[in-house]
DNA sequence: CAGGCGTGGTT
DNA sequence: TAACCAAGCCT
């Protein structure tokens, strides 16, 4: 027997006397997800990989990228010797662009510092950008098979519903139980297994709406079930009225199809990746053009309202398009502005308002 | 330490 | 339509 961590001696004896974690690994061998791509070849550097692009993002959306990053980016090597602009690129359409770029950052970090080798501890994996409580643990369970434990929101509401807990699983003192609980739920060997299991059952069983209770394989220890309150548990977040925002931006073409972009700074929305200039609402578009690009002939072309929908506000969006002879010479200063050729346009991370310039049906 | 950070799916 | 949310992390 291994000695009990102290973090687990406060919450009662769950993981010793029940048998939780056996049934889920039960219904896991012949229920559970075994095709996902990182199950299937679970490197630490495709475990990495997945629980990055998965944090707050589904399944069937990571799928779209996963095969084609790990095809470009097929090792730690690769990613920490690449361009930051080029991870972006890959990143593009993704959502939570600081992900990218804190990959790119701890590939480099793990290059340097590890040998080009994963951490195994949960130290030194939470020392990388990007990488939290959660997310260390997962690699910790699903790469090294070590007794490490996640709390992910599949987890979280797995264990609000067999532990009864109504409250809101965000709030602080309720997050802090959860992890005492999912730790305490984590059996010695088989982690890797548990650990995708738990997660499975919360995906395919145990989820938001319509929950199959008639399947699952521990609904006799749930106490939402016996309680009736399955459908209030967990409870939602609280939110605010969606705010909305304003923002002007140019879109300058030129003859040759040739745009003009710009970087965005990295603390905001798109941060890092290249987007049309912003402008203020009160200046002329022309002016605005003039204060960007050294051009003498202006051609304004339209203007077109855009709504962009984020999780917490609404932005509108006036685009101004505007035409000029040829790539004129930029006038620089504290903006990082360049023009790109529309192949080059692959290579760089591109916000929604740019791809969704290049995608539409122009038949015209 | 609440609030910021994206996109696509569901109801 | 608009609200709500999905394998969280960082400041």
């Amino acid at each position: 027997m291994r000695a009990t961590p102290a973090s687990l001696a406060s919450e009662p004896d769950l993981a010793a006397a029940e048998p939780f974690s056996e049934r889920l690994l039960a219904w896991y061998q012949h229920a559970g997800r075994h095709a996902l791509p990182w199950k299937v070849d679970p490197t630490p550097y495709r475990v990495w990989l997945s629980e990055i692009m998965l944090q707050q993002t589904q399944v069937s959306t990571v799928l779209k990228y996963f095969d084609r990053f790990t095809t470009r980016f097929p090792d730690l090597q690769t990613l920490a010797e690449s361009e930051e602009d080029a991870v972006l690129a890959a990143w593009t359409g993704l959502g939570y662009y600081r992900r990218a770029r804190n990959l790119w950052r701890a590939a480099r970090q793990v290059a340097d510092e590890h040998g080009g080798q994963f951490p195994d501890s949960i130290e030194a994996l939470q020392d990388l950008p990007g990488i939290g409580r959660s997310t260390a643990g997962a690699i910790l369970a699903l790469a090294f098979d070590q007794r490490a434990t996640i709390l992910d929101g599949n987890v979280k509401r797995v264990l609000c519903r067999i532990h009864g807990i109504t409250e809101w699983p965000g709030k602080r003192e309720i997050e802090q139980r959860l992890w005492r609980l999912a730790e305490s739920h984590t059996p010695a060997s088989d982690v890797a297994a548990y650990t995708q299991a738990i997660m499975d059952l919360g995906a395919k069983l145990c989820t938001r709406r319509n929950p199959a209770c008639e399947e699952c394989p521990v609904r006799d220890l749930c106490a939402a079930r016996s309680l009736g309150l399955t459908g209030q548990i967990p409870a939602p977040a609280p939110r605010a009225r969606l705010p909305e925002r304003d923002a002007c931006m140019l879109v300058v073409e030129d003859s040759n199809g040739h745009v003009l972009l710009e970087r965005r700074p990295e603390q905001g929305v798109w941060g890092g990746l290249w987007c049309f200039p912003e402008y203020p609402d009160s200046e002329d578009p022309k002016v605005a053009v003039q204060r960007l690009a050294d051009c003498p002939e202006t051609v304004m072309l339209m203007r077109e309202q855009m709504r962009h929908q984020f999780t917490h506000y609404r932005l509108n969006l006036t685009l101004c398009h505007v035409r000029i002879p040829d790539r004129a010479p930029l006038q620089v200063g504290e903006r990082s502005l360049d023009w790109f050729a529309p192949e080059e346009l692959s290579t760089v991370g591109l916000a929604a308002p740019v791809v969704r310039f290049l995608k539409p049906t122009r038949q015209h």
